[in-house]
DNA sequence: CGATAATGTTATCATTTGTTAATGTTTTGG
DNA sequence: CCAAAACATTAACAAATGATAACATTATCG
Protein backbone atom coordinates (compact mmCIF):
# COMPACT_ATOMS: atom_id res chain seq x y z
CA UNK A 1 0.00 0.00 0.00
CA UNK A 2 1.32 3.63 -0.92
CA UNK A 3 0.69 6.27 1.55
CA UNK A 4 -1.26 7.66 -0.79
CA UNK A 5 -3.55 4.69 -1.50
CA UNK A 6 -7.49 5.84 -2.40
CA UNK A 7 -9.01 3.12 -4.10
CA UNK A 8 -10.47 -0.56 -3.41
CA UNK A 9 -7.55 -1.77 -6.06
CA UNK A 10 -4.49 0.03 -4.35
CA UNK A 11 -6.27 -1.65 -1.24
CA UNK A 12 -6.33 -5.33 -2.74
CA UNK A 13 -3.23 -4.65 -4.56
CA UNK A 14 -1.46 -4.27 -1.67
CA UNK A 15 0.87 -7.39 -1.53
CA UNK A 16 -1.22 -9.52 -3.71
CA UNK A 17 -0.19 -10.17 -7.61
CA UNK A 18 -3.19 -9.02 -9.61
CA UNK A 19 -2.84 -9.30 -13.16
CA UNK A 20 -3.55 -6.44 -15.77
CA UNK A 21 -6.17 -8.20 -16.91
CA UNK A 22 -8.41 -9.10 -14.13
CA UNK A 23 -7.39 -5.54 -12.59
CA UNK A 24 -9.38 -3.90 -15.45
CA UNK A 25 -11.97 -5.71 -15.40
CA UNK A 26 -12.60 -4.83 -11.62
CA UNK A 27 -12.26 -1.62 -12.44
CA UNK A 28 -14.96 -1.71 -14.97
CA UNK A 29 -17.07 -2.84 -12.51
CA UNK A 30 -16.62 -0.59 -9.41
CA UNK A 31 -18.72 1.71 -8.86
CA UNK A 32 -18.21 5.30 -7.02
CA UNK A 33 -20.78 6.66 -5.25
CA UNK A 34 -21.14 9.79 -3.21
CA UNK A 35 -23.83 9.15 0.06
CA UNK A 36 -25.20 12.20 2.23
CA UNK A 37 -24.88 12.19 6.28
CA UNK A 38 -27.43 9.86 7.08
CA UNK A 39 -28.17 8.09 4.19
CA UNK A 40 -28.98 4.43 4.23
CA UNK A 41 -26.22 2.07 1.82
CA UNK A 42 -27.54 -0.67 3.08
CA UNK A 43 -30.26 -2.11 5.38
CA UNK A 44 -31.14 -5.12 7.40
CA UNK A 45 -32.82 -7.90 6.05
CA UNK A 46 -31.01 -6.78 1.79
CA UNK A 47 -30.26 -9.77 -0.38
CA UNK A 48 -28.51 -7.58 -2.70
CA UNK A 49 -25.33 -6.97 -0.28
CA UNK A 50 -21.65 -5.14 -1.48
CA UNK A 51 -18.85 -3.99 -0.08
CA UNK A 52 -18.13 -0.54 0.47
CA UNK A 53 -14.44 0.99 0.16
CA UNK A 54 -14.31 4.27 1.78
CA UNK A 55 -12.51 7.03 -0.51
CA UNK A 56 -13.48 10.11 2.06
CA UNK A 57 -16.13 10.11 4.77
CA UNK A 58 -17.07 8.17 7.54
CA UNK A 59 -19.44 5.12 7.78
CA UNK A 60 -21.18 2.86 10.40
CA UNK A 61 -22.74 -0.46 10.37
CA UNK A 62 -25.64 -1.26 12.82
CA UNK A 63 -28.30 -3.57 13.99
CA UNK A 64 -31.43 -2.14 15.45
CA UNK A 65 -32.43 -4.41 18.31
CA UNK A 66 -36.55 -5.10 19.17
CA UNK A 67 -36.56 -2.68 21.54
CA UNK A 68 -35.43 -0.43 18.73
CA UNK A 69 -32.41 0.22 20.47
CA UNK A 70 -29.60 0.74 18.01
CA UNK A 71 -26.00 -1.20 18.13
CA UNK A 72 -23.00 -0.88 16.34
CA UNK A 73 -20.79 -2.84 14.56
CA UNK A 74 -18.13 -0.80 13.66
CA UNK A 75 -16.81 2.22 12.11
CA UNK A 76 -15.17 2.52 8.36
CA UNK A 77 -13.55 5.89 8.25
CA UNK A 78 -11.04 6.52 5.08
CA UNK A 79 -9.29 3.33 3.43
CA UNK A 80 -11.65 1.28 5.43
CA UNK A 81 -13.53 -1.70 4.26
CA UNK A 82 -17.84 -2.40 5.44
CA UNK A 83 -19.41 -5.31 4.70
CA UNK A 84 -22.14 -7.24 5.34
CA UNK A 85 -20.93 -9.57 2.70
CA UNK A 86 -20.68 -12.82 5.46
CA UNK A 87 -24.06 -12.83 4.98
CA UNK A 88 -23.50 -14.24 1.69
CA UNK A 89 -23.44 -17.56 3.08
CA UNK A 90 -26.17 -17.20 5.83
CA UNK A 91 -29.93 -17.10 4.72
CA UNK A 92 -32.16 -13.89 5.75
CA UNK A 93 -30.43 -11.39 3.89
CA UNK A 94 -27.77 -8.38 6.01
CA UNK A 95 -27.71 -8.46 9.75
CA UNK A 96 -27.11 -5.39 9.36
CA UNK A 97 -27.76 -1.51 8.73
CA UNK A 98 -24.82 0.53 6.69
CA UNK A 99 -25.39 4.49 7.00
CA UNK A 100 -23.21 7.61 6.24
CA UNK A 101 -22.32 9.60 9.58
CA UNK A 102 -20.16 12.35 7.12
CA UNK A 103 -20.90 12.98 2.96
CA UNK A 104 -19.12 9.47 2.22
CA UNK A 105 -17.61 8.48 -1.20
CA UNK A 106 -17.61 5.01 -1.69
CA UNK A 107 -16.81 2.18 -4.07
CA UNK A 108 -19.35 0.06 -4.20
CA UNK A 109 -18.13 -3.61 -4.62
CA UNK A 110 -20.38 -6.15 -5.60
CA UNK A 111 -19.91 -10.11 -4.77
CA UNK A 112 -18.51 -10.73 -8.37
CA UNK A 113 -15.85 -8.30 -7.92
CA UNK A 114 -14.69 -10.68 -4.92
CA UNK A 115 -14.96 -13.40 -7.64
CA UNK A 116 -12.86 -12.25 -10.55
CA UNK A 117 -10.03 -11.77 -7.65
CA UNK A 118 -10.68 -15.16 -6.78
CA UNK A 119 -10.48 -16.48 -10.14
CA UNK A 120 -7.23 -14.54 -10.83
CA UNK A 121 -4.80 -17.57 -11.02
CA UNK A 122 -1.79 -15.18 -10.51
CA UNK A 123 -2.89 -13.39 -7.66
CA UNK A 124 -2.33 -14.75 -4.05
CA UNK A 125 -5.65 -16.52 -2.71
CA UNK A 126 -3.67 -16.78 1.06
CA UNK A 127 -4.48 -12.81 1.23
CA UNK A 128 -7.34 -12.72 0.52
CA UNK A 129 -7.48 -15.23 3.26
CA UNK A 130 -5.07 -13.20 5.23
CA UNK A 131 -7.07 -10.36 5.51
CA UNK A 132 -10.37 -12.68 6.51
CA UNK A 133 -8.39 -14.11 9.78
CA UNK A 134 -7.44 -10.46 10.23
CA UNK A 135 -10.83 -9.42 10.55
CA UNK A 136 -11.90 -12.35 12.26
CA UNK A 137 -9.07 -11.72 14.99
CA UNK A 138 -10.19 -8.11 15.05
CA UNK A 139 -14.07 -10.02 16.03
CA UNK A 140 -12.78 -11.74 18.57
CA UNK A 141 -10.26 -9.36 20.36
CA UNK A 142 -14.14 -7.46 20.83
CA UNK A 143 -15.88 -10.34 22.08
CA UNK A 144 -13.37 -10.92 24.46
CA UNK A 145 -13.66 -7.09 25.64
CA UNK A 146 -17.35 -7.58 26.12
CA UNK A 147 -16.86 -10.25 28.24
CA UNK A 148 -14.35 -9.16 29.99
CA UNK A 149 -13.98 -5.31 30.59
CA UNK A 150 -16.10 -3.02 31.90
CA UNK A 151 -17.77 -0.22 29.81
CA UNK A 152 -14.86 2.91 30.70
CA UNK A 153 -12.43 0.41 30.00
CA UNK A 154 -13.57 -0.50 26.60
CA UNK A 155 -13.83 3.01 25.85
CA UNK A 156 -10.09 3.63 26.86
CA UNK A 157 -9.92 1.21 24.53
CA UNK A 158 -12.07 2.57 21.33
CA UNK A 159 -9.78 5.69 21.89
CA UNK A 160 -6.82 3.73 20.60
CA UNK A 161 -8.21 1.45 18.29
CA UNK A 162 -10.02 4.14 16.38
CA UNK A 163 -7.63 7.10 16.73
CA UNK A 164 -9.34 10.50 15.95
CA UNK A 165 -13.33 9.07 15.46
CA UNK A 166 -13.56 10.18 18.75
CA UNK A 167 -13.94 13.27 17.22
CA UNK A 168 -15.74 12.89 14.75
CA UNK A 169 -18.57 10.71 16.14
CA UNK A 170 -21.25 11.93 18.42
CA UNK A 171 -20.54 10.14 21.61
CA UNK A 172 -23.62 8.66 21.58
CA UNK A 173 -22.44 6.49 18.99
CA UNK A 174 -19.80 5.48 20.81
CA UNK A 175 -21.83 4.15 23.43
CA UNK A 176 -23.99 2.31 20.92
CA UNK A 177 -20.38 1.21 19.61
CA UNK A 178 -19.73 -0.32 23.39
CA UNK A 179 -22.86 -1.94 23.71
CA UNK A 180 -23.90 1.11 26.75
CA UNK A 181 -26.75 3.65 26.79
CA UNK A 182 -25.27 7.37 26.11
CA UNK A 183 -26.33 7.95 30.09
CA UNK A 184 -24.04 5.15 30.84
CA UNK A 185 -21.17 6.61 29.32
CA UNK A 186 -21.55 10.07 30.03
CA UNK A 187 -21.48 8.99 33.84
CA UNK A 188 -18.46 6.73 33.63
CA UNK A 189 -16.16 9.23 31.94
CA UNK A 190 -17.04 11.81 34.25
CA UNK A 191 -16.93 9.30 37.30
CA UNK A 192 -12.89 8.33 35.66
CA UNK A 193 -12.31 12.16 34.97
CA UNK A 194 -13.19 12.98 38.60
CA UNK A 195 -10.55 10.21 40.25
CA UNK A 196 -8.12 11.96 38.33
CA UNK B 1 -20.24 -33.58 3.89
CA UNK B 2 -21.41 -37.15 4.32
CA UNK B 3 -23.27 -38.20 7.98
CA UNK B 4 -20.15 -39.99 8.58
CA UNK B 5 -17.69 -37.55 8.34
CA UNK B 6 -15.28 -38.11 10.64
CA UNK B 7 -12.25 -36.42 9.76
CA UNK B 8 -10.62 -32.86 8.56
CA UNK B 9 -10.37 -34.15 5.19
CA UNK B 10 -14.03 -34.91 5.26
CA UNK B 11 -14.83 -31.52 6.56
CA UNK B 12 -13.02 -29.59 4.01
CA UNK B 13 -13.71 -32.20 0.99
CA UNK B 14 -17.71 -31.02 1.58
CA UNK B 15 -17.98 -28.73 -1.62
CA UNK B 16 -14.80 -28.42 -2.64
CA UNK B 17 -12.97 -29.80 -5.61
CA UNK B 18 -9.28 -31.11 -3.75
CA UNK B 19 -6.82 -33.27 -6.29
CA UNK B 20 -6.03 -36.80 -4.96
CA UNK B 21 -2.11 -35.38 -5.08
CA UNK B 22 -3.45 -32.77 -2.76
CA UNK B 23 -5.48 -35.04 -0.35
CA UNK B 24 -2.47 -37.51 -0.08
CA UNK B 25 -0.30 -34.50 0.77
CA UNK B 26 -2.92 -33.45 3.16
CA UNK B 27 -3.04 -36.59 5.05
CA UNK B 28 0.41 -37.44 5.19
CA UNK B 29 0.52 -34.68 7.04
CA UNK B 30 -2.30 -34.89 9.65
CA UNK B 31 -1.51 -36.10 12.95
CA UNK B 32 -3.80 -37.62 15.10
CA UNK B 33 -3.44 -36.48 19.07
CA UNK B 34 -5.10 -37.89 22.29
CA UNK B 35 -5.57 -35.47 24.61
CA UNK B 36 -6.85 -36.01 27.99
CA UNK B 37 -9.18 -34.37 29.84
CA UNK B 38 -7.88 -31.05 31.20
CA UNK B 39 -4.65 -31.49 29.21
CA UNK B 40 -3.69 -28.04 26.87
CA UNK B 41 -3.30 -28.08 23.53
CA UNK B 42 -2.29 -24.73 23.07
CA UNK B 43 -1.80 -21.93 25.51
CA UNK B 44 -1.76 -17.94 25.01
CA UNK B 45 1.05 -16.63 23.41
CA UNK B 46 2.42 -19.98 21.86
CA UNK B 47 3.51 -18.82 18.39
CA UNK B 48 3.56 -22.30 16.74
CA UNK B 49 -0.27 -22.37 16.33
CA UNK B 50 -2.24 -25.28 14.94
CA UNK B 51 -5.83 -25.89 14.20
CA UNK B 52 -7.85 -28.65 15.67
CA UNK B 53 -10.38 -31.13 14.05
CA UNK B 54 -12.17 -32.52 16.77
CA UNK B 55 -12.98 -37.00 15.78
CA UNK B 56 -14.58 -37.25 19.16
CA UNK B 57 -14.73 -35.45 22.52
CA UNK B 58 -14.62 -31.70 23.09
CA UNK B 59 -12.60 -28.79 23.52
CA UNK B 60 -12.95 -25.31 24.62
CA UNK B 61 -10.86 -22.35 23.60
CA UNK B 62 -10.67 -19.49 26.62
CA UNK B 63 -8.98 -16.51 27.61
CA UNK B 64 -7.69 -15.96 31.38
CA UNK B 65 -8.05 -11.43 32.15
CA UNK B 66 -6.16 -9.47 34.54
CA UNK B 67 -7.84 -10.87 37.52
CA UNK B 68 -6.89 -14.57 36.25
CA UNK B 69 -10.83 -14.92 35.26
CA UNK B 70 -11.37 -17.89 32.67
CA UNK B 71 -13.49 -16.81 29.51
CA UNK B 72 -14.52 -19.25 26.85
CA UNK B 73 -14.95 -17.98 23.28
CA UNK B 74 -15.87 -21.43 21.89
CA UNK B 75 -17.02 -24.58 22.36
CA UNK B 76 -15.97 -27.16 19.91
CA UNK B 77 -17.22 -30.50 19.94
CA UNK B 78 -17.05 -33.76 17.38
CA UNK B 79 -16.94 -32.83 14.00
CA UNK B 80 -15.72 -28.89 14.87
CA UNK B 81 -12.49 -27.17 14.11
CA UNK B 82 -10.92 -24.78 17.05
CA UNK B 83 -8.01 -22.71 16.46
CA UNK B 84 -6.80 -19.60 16.71
CA UNK B 85 -5.12 -19.39 13.30
CA UNK B 86 -6.28 -15.68 13.54
CA UNK B 87 -3.49 -15.02 15.12
CA UNK B 88 -1.02 -15.55 12.08
CA UNK B 89 -1.62 -12.49 11.11
CA UNK B 90 -1.38 -11.02 13.97
CA UNK B 91 2.24 -10.39 16.56
CA UNK B 92 2.48 -11.51 20.02
CA UNK B 93 1.24 -14.92 19.28
CA UNK B 94 -2.46 -16.85 20.46
CA UNK B 95 -4.60 -14.47 22.37
CA UNK B 96 -6.49 -18.53 23.28
CA UNK B 97 -5.79 -21.47 25.63
CA UNK B 98 -7.18 -24.76 24.00
CA UNK B 99 -8.18 -26.99 25.96
CA UNK B 100 -10.13 -30.74 26.57
CA UNK B 101 -13.04 -30.88 29.00
CA UNK B 102 -13.61 -34.03 28.12
CA UNK B 103 -10.91 -37.08 26.46
CA UNK B 104 -10.55 -35.91 23.12
CA UNK B 105 -9.20 -37.39 19.97
CA UNK B 106 -8.11 -34.55 17.10
CA UNK B 107 -6.32 -34.23 13.89
CA UNK B 108 -3.74 -31.51 14.38
CA UNK B 109 -3.66 -29.68 11.56
CA UNK B 110 -0.75 -26.84 10.71
CA UNK B 111 -0.74 -23.86 8.80
CA UNK B 112 1.54 -25.53 6.51
CA UNK B 113 -1.67 -27.81 5.57
CA UNK B 114 -4.04 -24.80 5.11
CA UNK B 115 -1.37 -23.54 2.30
CA UNK B 116 -1.60 -27.36 0.63
CA UNK B 117 -5.34 -26.50 0.13
CA UNK B 118 -4.56 -22.87 -0.97
CA UNK B 119 -2.28 -23.86 -3.61
CA UNK B 120 -4.35 -26.46 -5.55
CA UNK B 121 -5.49 -25.03 -8.36
CA UNK B 122 -8.31 -27.37 -8.99
CA UNK B 123 -9.66 -26.23 -5.21
CA UNK B 124 -12.34 -23.79 -5.36
CA UNK B 125 -10.89 -21.29 -3.04
CA UNK B 126 -14.38 -19.13 -2.56
CA UNK B 127 -15.22 -22.25 -0.23
CA UNK B 128 -12.36 -21.62 1.90
CA UNK B 129 -13.16 -18.28 1.63
CA UNK B 130 -16.73 -18.76 2.29
CA UNK B 131 -16.35 -20.72 5.50
CA UNK B 132 -14.47 -18.10 6.89
CA UNK B 133 -17.30 -15.47 6.29
CA UNK B 134 -19.57 -17.54 8.10
CA UNK B 135 -17.18 -17.60 11.06
CA UNK B 136 -17.22 -14.15 10.61
CA UNK B 137 -20.82 -14.25 11.08
CA UNK B 138 -21.00 -16.51 14.52
CA UNK B 139 -18.60 -13.93 15.59
CA UNK B 140 -20.74 -10.79 14.50
CA UNK B 141 -24.17 -12.54 15.48
CA UNK B 142 -21.88 -13.30 18.90
CA UNK B 143 -20.98 -9.22 19.34
CA UNK B 144 -24.59 -8.27 18.86
CA UNK B 145 -25.75 -10.95 20.94
CA UNK B 146 -23.04 -9.53 24.19
CA UNK B 147 -24.12 -6.01 23.62
CA UNK B 148 -27.92 -6.00 23.60
CA UNK B 149 -28.79 -8.95 25.16
CA UNK B 150 -29.35 -10.03 28.81
CA UNK B 151 -27.40 -13.12 30.39
CA UNK B 152 -30.53 -15.27 30.48
CA UNK B 153 -31.59 -14.45 26.67
CA UNK B 154 -27.84 -15.36 25.84
CA UNK B 155 -28.31 -18.43 28.13
CA UNK B 156 -31.27 -19.08 26.02
CA UNK B 157 -29.71 -18.72 22.88
CA UNK B 158 -26.54 -20.72 23.70
CA UNK B 159 -28.86 -23.95 24.20
CA UNK B 160 -30.45 -23.92 20.65
CA UNK B 161 -26.92 -23.12 19.15
CA UNK B 162 -25.33 -25.58 20.90
CA UNK B 163 -27.93 -28.12 21.96
CA UNK B 164 -26.42 -30.98 23.75
CA UNK B 165 -23.47 -29.02 24.62
CA UNK B 166 -25.21 -28.08 28.41
CA UNK B 167 -25.58 -31.41 28.82
CA UNK B 168 -21.89 -31.58 28.78
CA UNK B 169 -20.10 -29.17 30.26
CA UNK B 170 -20.24 -27.97 33.87
CA UNK B 171 -22.85 -24.46 34.11
CA UNK B 172 -19.83 -22.57 35.21
CA UNK B 173 -18.58 -22.78 32.05
CA UNK B 174 -21.42 -21.50 29.86
CA UNK B 175 -21.36 -18.28 32.82
CA UNK B 176 -17.41 -18.42 31.44
CA UNK B 177 -18.75 -17.89 27.40
CA UNK B 178 -21.64 -15.70 28.53
CA UNK B 179 -19.32 -13.30 30.32
CA UNK B 180 -21.11 -13.77 33.41
CA UNK B 181 -20.29 -15.24 36.82
CA UNK B 182 -21.47 -18.54 37.56
CA UNK B 183 -23.27 -17.02 40.60
CA UNK B 184 -25.48 -14.79 38.31
CA UNK B 185 -26.05 -17.28 35.64
CA UNK B 186 -27.58 -19.65 38.77
CA UNK B 187 -29.51 -17.13 40.04
CA UNK B 188 -31.15 -16.16 35.92
CA UNK B 189 -31.69 -19.66 35.30
CA UNK B 190 -33.84 -20.15 39.12
CA UNK B 191 -35.16 -16.71 38.37
CA UNK B 192 -36.59 -17.80 34.98
CA UNK B 193 -37.93 -21.15 35.79
CA UNK B 194 -39.71 -19.48 38.60
CA UNK B 195 -41.84 -17.11 36.51
CA UNK B 196 -43.15 -20.53 34.70
C1' DC C 1 -15.54 -47.16 49.21
C1' DG C 2 -14.11 -42.80 50.96
C1' DA C 3 -11.49 -38.52 50.90
C1' DT C 4 -10.96 -34.70 48.15
C1' DA C 5 -11.90 -31.63 44.63
C1' DA C 6 -15.18 -29.60 41.67
C1' DT C 7 -19.49 -27.80 41.07
C1' DG C 8 -24.01 -25.68 42.15
C1' DT C 9 -26.91 -22.93 45.08
C1' DT C 10 -28.17 -19.32 48.05
C1' DA C 11 -27.65 -15.05 50.40
C1' DT C 12 -26.02 -10.38 51.26
C1' DC C 13 -24.22 -6.32 49.82
C1' DA C 14 -21.69 -3.34 46.32
C1' DT C 15 -21.19 -1.81 41.69
C1' DT C 16 -22.46 -1.21 37.14
C1' DT C 17 -25.68 -0.27 33.92
C1' DG C 18 -30.49 0.69 32.48
C1' DT C 19 -34.72 3.61 32.51
C1' DT C 20 -36.95 7.71 32.57
C1' DA C 21 -37.17 12.41 32.73
C1' DA C 22 -35.69 17.06 32.93
C1' DT C 23 -32.57 20.50 31.39
C1' DG C 24 -28.95 22.85 29.06
C1' DT C 25 -25.94 22.96 25.08
C1' DT C 26 -24.62 22.41 20.39
C1' DT C 27 -25.52 21.60 15.70
C1' DT C 28 -28.16 21.88 11.74
C1' DG C 29 -30.52 23.67 7.94
C1' DG C 30 -33.68 26.85 6.01
C1' DC D 1 -29.63 34.42 12.25
C1' DC D 2 -33.22 31.64 14.21
C1' DA D 3 -36.07 27.68 15.16
C1' DA D 4 -35.86 22.97 15.48
C1' DA D 5 -33.42 18.93 16.08
C1' DA D 6 -29.76 16.46 17.95
C1' DC D 7 -26.86 15.83 21.56
C1' DA D 8 -24.80 15.79 26.38
C1' DT D 9 -25.41 15.91 31.09
C1' DT D 10 -27.45 15.08 35.45
C1' DA D 11 -30.46 12.94 38.73
C1' DA D 12 -33.39 9.45 41.02
C1' DC D 13 -34.65 5.01 41.06
C1' DA D 14 -34.78 0.07 39.16
C1' DA D 15 -32.61 -3.96 37.43
C1' DA D 16 -28.75 -6.74 36.33
C1' DT D 17 -24.55 -8.40 37.54
C1' DG D 18 -20.35 -8.81 40.49
C1' DA D 19 -17.88 -10.06 44.89
C1' DT D 20 -17.62 -12.72 48.67
C1' DA D 21 -18.79 -16.26 51.57
C1' DA D 22 -21.11 -20.23 53.36
C1' DC D 23 -22.97 -24.46 52.46
C1' DA D 24 -24.88 -28.51 49.82
C1' DT D 25 -24.30 -31.65 46.17
C1' DT D 26 -21.83 -34.25 42.91
C1' DA D 27 -17.83 -36.13 40.61
C1' DT D 28 -13.33 -37.94 40.70
C1' DC D 29 -9.80 -40.95 41.57
C1' DG D 30 -6.64 -43.49 44.41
Amino acid sequence: MTSTENSFIDFISNGHDITNDVCKAIESKILIKKVKKKELLQRKGDTNLKAYYVKSGLLKSYTIDENGKEHIFMFAPEKWIISDINSLAIPGGSDLFVQAIENTEVEVISPEIFQLISDDKNNSHLKEVNKLHRRNAVLQKRIISLMSQTAIERYNDFIKTYPGIVQRVPQKMIASYLGITPQALSKSISQASAKR
